[in-house]
DNA sequence: CATGAATGAGGGTTCATTCAT
DNA sequence: AATGAATGAACCCTCATTCAT
């Protein structure tokens, strides 16, 4: 990796930390440059401006969840579980990195470009997991007359709110979640 | 109510409008006072200070939220009816005020005392929809063998993020949203 | 005269001050307002950035040395008359303003539309001039075969370098500077 | 020449290109370098600071211009063709070095010895016009009641301001200048 | 009580200068 | 000697808050 691509990520993971802890707006280019080990003057080496730097940060986020979405999607599993390792792996994400599903909440401060893009991309994993529906519709794990857009945000919605609980309010480490309450209801469903 | 209490929910009106479309940070208070139609110094006669206007704001949220929950909860309908009112009110609610469920987001501007407050108040809001779970058990709509704080976070997150995608994203408003596929898929599960 | 207008002034006449001493870029916004006895962000109150401020000072200085200008043109008063008056006028003028010949020399940092518009004052300012000239020709004071340009240029560069070496390096007050000479040397030339 | 006397009169080079486009403030020391060819860190081999170049850019000004003009004044040449001569000289110099008659303006950034030096070259100027003027007057060319320095203030100023217009407002190359209505009037006068 | 002009702390950004390579 | 990545002081501008009217 070139030496410029390599300090751009040691940048953007403090960017990350930061900005996860206090939002875009109360974090400083100053706390993600210490963060960073660097000087204030040294990200503008490596980012424009702050705001680009955000930007690159929710890009670098994004392509590294989508890059393993899809191996979780594609791997040969039973649909159970993968909805276990998708619960596992988003989990660990939004406990090291940020909250994929919120992104959007801060897209007052992105550019136009930038808030197509997001759009775009949390469609594209939305359509991941409808694939895998679908996967297991004609698997025969799935009913087939299920909606299946709504099937993924109820699925997402459900991971997303479980993890956050657990990690946020709960403290309890990603690792040590137990998915599978979570599976079987999902699964089964709630009715008697 | 009281002349200053009136006033006081005005500008808190203002705020909710203000705040949810700008961010905590990116609004000001001189919007927020012309969206009350008043002097940006008159807010100062209510409210000791930004922070405390948003805190407020939310604790209006919060009571407002909770009082709708109780009679959903309290009402003498099934489960599944249960589900789609509180879907209903729901997006309705992030729609025309701010996403109650992702105010901890901005914990991080909240003082303490508040920040405990809103964990406390989500805290009771679960309680109360796995009241409304534990209902549907022992009315036997539901089976007993389901972790119900875990069937919670799967409703609450199920409901937010469908609301959430169609409201902001496919931009239908809350009234126009069909909640049928999922109470369906929350009560009947995926699985063939 | 308002007195959000009045501010203006005080504003302007304290940037004045400060930007002549200092040329655009040493001088401080905080230095400005010092001078102007009010604080940092009350300047923002009334301009809208430090360039706005240095351009509206700019118009200002011509608007105030064409009105002069234009009373001078227009007396009843014989050329050399006239002569003595101007620089009298000049001389008092960057004396307590600002060289309004060499503002051009800052034109990089105007924005086009002010750069276009110095260019044309300063071309009104030949204009008036030159009909200062022009008059003096068909009142049979000035020789008919002059190019009345050049004449305009020679002038206004003989009053600037006098006024300038006169007020800056040997430190003479305006008032004290004794016109005589240059209004000889303009009239009868230097051919023996 | 040294080598490193060499680099350095490369640098100034670059600097006088720079600085004369930009002005002080508005120039990096990274465009100078990138114009002088070489790499940033390098002109600190050869000039303690910006200010320091600055300061050498101008004294090398001052001796180039003042070779010629000593050459000029003591050229066998009658005094109006000497004027035309100083004209031409001092137009093609403003046109590719820097205003010479202009850099007491941005004697605030000057060190003080710097100021003085600068204020003795021009003196030193004025003095070299004023020989020339008396030269004119020993040999009958030009009247002995005149006042010397206004009259070199007079021709210093209308040369400068003609050769200033047609070369940066009317974009006329030096060489094409015609000289001699500036001559014709200064010689002859404006009286009828 | 209501107002909005005034304030100044705070933070993003630039760029002269340094120094390890 | 030459380089350019890194640095941080300096400065413009914003906006929460105050207070005279």
């Amino acid at each position: 990796m070139d030496l410029v691509e390599k300090r751009r990520i040691e940048i953007i993971h403090a960017a990350m930390k930061v900005f996860s802890n206090n939002g875009f707006e109360r974090s400083k280019m100053e706390t993600i440059a210490a963060e960073a080990g660097i000087g204030k003057g040294t990200i503008y080496g490596y980012f424009s401006s702050k705001k680009e730097l955000f930007e690159e940060m929710i890009c670098y986020n994004i392509d590294k969840y989508k890059d393993e979405l899809i191996k979780i999607v594609a791997s040969q599993q039973s649909f159970s579980k993968k909805l276990a390792m998708l619960f596992s792996y988003h989990a660990n994400f939004i406990e090291k990195n940020l909250d994929i599903l919120q992104v959007t909440n801060n897209s007052k401060l992105l550019s136009c470009s930038m808030k197509n893009r997001i759009i775009e991309e949390q469609k594209s994993f939305f359509e991941l997991i409808e694939k895998m529906v679908n996967i297991g519709i004609s698997n025969g794990e799935i009913k087939d007359n299920i909606d299946g857009e709504v099937a993924v945000l109820c699925i997402l919605g459900a991971i997303n709110q479980l993890a956050g609980k657990r990690i946020f309010i709960d403290k309890v480490s990603a690792d040590n979640i137990d998915a599978a309450p979570l599976v079987d209801i999902i699964m089964e469903g709630l009715k008697n």
